[in-house]
DNA sequence: AGCACGCCGACT
DNA sequence: GTCGGCGTGCTC
């Protein structure tokens, strides 16, 4: 392929790098591609790497960001940078080659690698505006349409005016295309702003020296509310919040405006970093935890440089030794960086970091506003952040003085952007690390795969936390060291093809209603997982064999019977709980399979005097909430939930954690189900018995003998990693290659495909011109869900080394979704 | 996003 | 033959 760039061509030009290298804000360019312009005698001593400047693309004015000055240039007359929008780098050398490496990894555009390290929607604060020029050449006037004189005339009469003032006073073309061609000829001058929304609350800073305030309140004899404003500000240190300050002044906005024009006090937006929530007794007492755990942790940070560990244990273990690895960063002097996967779980994290830390601890989140999410990305700029916590949009916060970096739940998919830039944040934090020289952490419970795979191919490190006393409680439980090291309670396994099964539907196996009942016989709590809302995943006419379908997609209808509908999970089109079948007119349906509202049902059939709820995503948060809080306390005892069960994690604790059916996604053609499946029960196990020796789960499946199953029964990471990587390994999966997907979805059929075959030609011929390259193709075909919202899905897979497979990733046209890494093949 | 270029069908 | 519609690829 002909990414290779021209022979460079030396500058005729004397003096320091004439050329710029820039990354255009024009996000349909995929790949690490960068553009590179001349740089104007009037910029040369200014031009630095990480400004934004503009240039013109194509036809566009567009921002970029300087990656580096360059005494070569690919092409022979590159275009002039035509500004400097703001001389401040924004970014420093680390952080360009991070956005570089971003950008090059995933196949997104450097635009929107770049613009993920710049305050947010930057472009949006970038005006141009245009003022004539004197003395504008008279005898070209005739060279000007009649719009263009308008333009001109107004911005004589009114002075300077920006595209889009000019674009509404005079019209869209005269704006976009004439004003810079009126800039080229002589009659225009152009110059850019950056206008960032002002960050933070409005403060009132005083600006006279302590002695100067008496007499100026002498002179203030006649506004008492000025001298009020005066002595309230005179009293207080540093800026203060002007609502605040009006209320303990008793003064009103016009009182301070006059103080500010008479120079007295200064009134600017600050951002402060907000003031932590009240410690809880969850969060006292964190740094008593094992010094073992820590120590180990410790002999790793005390390497010199970059480095990357596995610290395995659950959060209670966890979190302590991540607070003492902050704690001994900030005593460096050095920043932390600390993810989490979702935010909720980024907030757990920050609020027990900050009550147990000082230091200035942010936590993303709390920055919702534009204004306020510029002010953070400022203070965080300047330094004045400590500890950065957030989910993984976290990973590009501005952080200079980086010296540790914390992925907790390094395991968890959230990780991974559904959408954009496709980034798997996880990855970038190891690759920031590095750029940072810095170590990282990742924390978890069950490593993903190609995370353990580099632990034991020792790249990265691996720490062991538990205590003594709790290896040798493990040891007597299942006597299998720390491979066999399940989270608490035993576990069985039910294989549900041959099981004596009881209850409206059959869902429910005898051993399985057993052990709950037990749990609640003996004054105890229990916890199902069904792994799909609604009553019955799938109608069907008995008569002719039917299938209810979603018109758009290729989904079966889910029965509803509270709703009395069926609904598509997938694109939630909702129709009437039909009575007959379209097909033949027979009314003899079949509703089969089973969801949180059937397995609700049959319970409350079963156990008519026990108090039992469910949550799923169809109940609103507050009511998903309300439900926790009730099982919590005791007053639900059966709690039925589906995945949602994992954003109240907290209120699980229970006797009895059923899975009804274990093995949803077992069957799909996706190399990362079994991955799945394990972690989220084995997570599941932590949150309900975690730290029981004598709770009880039981996992209901129809193939008990997969290895994902076998491995959650015995409770063994070790075991599903062994079976996994072998599976990864005979079908050159990763971490054994590198796996591009790309995916394109059309609402015609033909074209579809069509497009789907000539991307797999280009791709083959790209790889027919590098002999030896090892990328292998697979497809193009359709997705596994082939038909979704109306519209149809192609896929084609790339896999092979690491290095060859990014080349590949620009070759795709608009249209089509790049996605490196995927985490599902659907 | 916009523009140039090339391929195909409809017309002089 | 040539004009133009649209699909495809390039922009330093």
């Amino acid at each position: 392929m002909s990414t290779e760039p021209e022979t460079p061509i030396q500058s005729p030009i004397a003096g320091p790098a004439p050329f710029a290298e820039v990354a255009v804000g024009a996000a349909e360019v995929r790949g690490a591609r960068t553009f590179h312009y001349a740089v104007p005698p009037a910029l040369d001593a200014r031009l630095v790497p990480g400004q934004l400047v503009l240039v013109e693309f194509g036809k566009r004015h567009l921002h970029g960001v300087v990656m580096t000055r360059s005494d070569q240039c690919p092409v022979a007359d590159p275009k002039p940078i035509l500004d400097i929008i703001w001389d401040t780098p924004f970014l420093d050398h680390r952080r360009l080659e991070f956005a570089r490496w971003l950008a090059g990894r995933f196949g997104a555009s450097m635009a929107e690698a770049v613009e993920n390290l710049l305050p947010a929607n930057i472009a949006r604060y970038i005006t141009l505006y245009y003022v004539p020029r004197d003395g504008t050449p008279a005898a070209a006037a005739a060279a000007l349409t009649a719009a263009e004189r308008r333009a001109l005339d107004r911005l004589r009469a009114d002075g300077p005016m920006s595209t889009a003032e000019i674009a509404a006073a005079i019209g869209k073309t005269v704006a976009v295309k004439g004003l810079p061609r009126m800039v080229n000829e002589g009659w225009l001058r152009r110059w850019t702003e950056l206008e960032l929304p002002a960050g933070g609350t409005v403060c009132a800073s005083l600006l006279l020296a302590t002695r100067e305030v008496d007499r100026v309140i002498v002179e203030l004899f006649r506004a008492p509310k000025q001298r009020a404003l005066l002595r309230a500000l005179a009293n207080l240190v540093g800026p203060v919040p002007v609502k605040e300050l009006l209320t303990l002044a008793g003064a009103g906005h016009s009182s301070l405006k006059a103080l500010q024009r008479a120079g007295h006090v200064r009134i600017e937006h600050i951002y402060r970093i907000p003031e932590p929530p009240p410690a809880t007794p969850s969060t006292a007492g964190l740094r008593e935890a094992g010094s073992a755990d820590w120590r180990s942790l410790e002999t790793f940070l005390d390497r010199d440089g970059h480095g990357v560990c596995v610290l395995l244990g659950d959060p209670t273990r966890r979190i302590p030794s991540y607070v003492q690895a902050i704690e001994k960063t900030l005593a460096a002097r050095r920043q932390a960086l600390v993810l989490a996967p979702t935010e909720r779980e980024a907030r757990a994290l920050y609020e027990q970091i900050v009550a147990t830390l000082s230091g200035q601890v942010a936590f993303s989140g709390d920055a919702r506003t534009p204004g306020s999410r510029v002010g953070l990305w400022r203070a965080a700029r300047a330094g004045e952040i400590d500890v950065y916590v957030g989910p993984r949009s976290a990973v590009y916060a501005p952080l200079t003085r980086l010296g540790l970096v914390i992925v907790d739940r390094e395991e968890d998919r959230s990780y991974k952007e559904a959408a954009g830039g496709r980034v798997q944040a996880r990855d970038a934090a190891i690759e920031l690390g590095r750029a940072h020289l810095c170590p990282v952490v990742l924390g978890t419970a069950t490593p993903a795969v190609e995370t353990f795979y580099n632990v034991e191919s020792e790249r990265y490190r691996f720490i062991l936390m538990q205590s003594d006393d709790l290896l040798r409680q493990t040891r007597l439980k299942v006597g299998r060291g720390w491979g066999a090291l399940g989270p608490g309670g035993t576990v069985g396994t039910v294989d549900m093809r041959t099981a004596p099964v009881m209850g409206h539907g059959g869902m429910l196996s005898e051993e399985f209603f057993t052990g709950l009942k037990d749990a609640l016989a003996q004054g105890g709590k229990a916890v199902l997982l069904v792994n799909r809302r609604g009553s019955a995943s799938m109608t069907i006419c008995r008569e002719c064999g039917y299938v209810f379908t979603c018109p758009d997609c290729d989904n079966r209808l889910v029965q509803h019977r509270s709703i009395e509908s069926l609904v598509c999970h997938s694109c939630n089109h909702r129709q009437p709980a039909p009575r007959r079948c379209p097909e033949c007119g027979a009314g003899r349906l079949r509703l089969w399979g089973h969801g949180t509202e059937s397995v609700l049902g049959a319970l409350r059939a079963l156990l008519p005097l026990e108090r039992v709820d469910r949550i799923d995503s169809n109940l609103p948060i507050e009511q998903v909430r309300a439900v926790a809080e009730g099982f919590r306390r005791g007053a639900i005892r059966v709690l039925v939930g589906t995945s949602l069960l994992f954003s109240v994690e907290a209120a699980l604790k229970a006797d009895f954690l059923g899975i009804v059916q274990a093995d949803i996604g077992l069957t799909f053609p996706d190399f990362t189900a079994p991955e799945r499946v394990f972690q989220q029960l084995m997570r599941l196990r932590q949150a309900v018995l975690g730290g029981d020796l004598e709770g009880r789960m039981v996992v209901q499946s129809l193939m008990p003998d997969h290895h994902a199953i076998e491995a959650t029964r015995i409770g063994s990471y070790l075991k599903f990693y062994r079976s996994e990587i072998a599976v990864r390994q005979e079908h050159d999966f990763p971490p054994f290659t590198r796996l591009a997907r790309f995916i394109y979805t059309h609402r015609d059929a033909t074209n579809a495909r069509t497009e789907a075959l000539r991307l797999a030609e280009l791709l083959n011929g790209v790889l027919a011109e590098n002999s030896d390259s090892s990328v292998q193709l697979m497809g193009p075909a359709p997705c596994f869900r082939a038909r979704e919202r109306g519209a149809y899905r192609w896929h084609i897979l790339a896999y092979g080394p690491d290095e060859q497979v990014p080349p590949l990733l620009a070759v795709p046209h608009r249209g089509w979704t790049v996605d490196v890494d995927p985490v599902d093949l659907v």
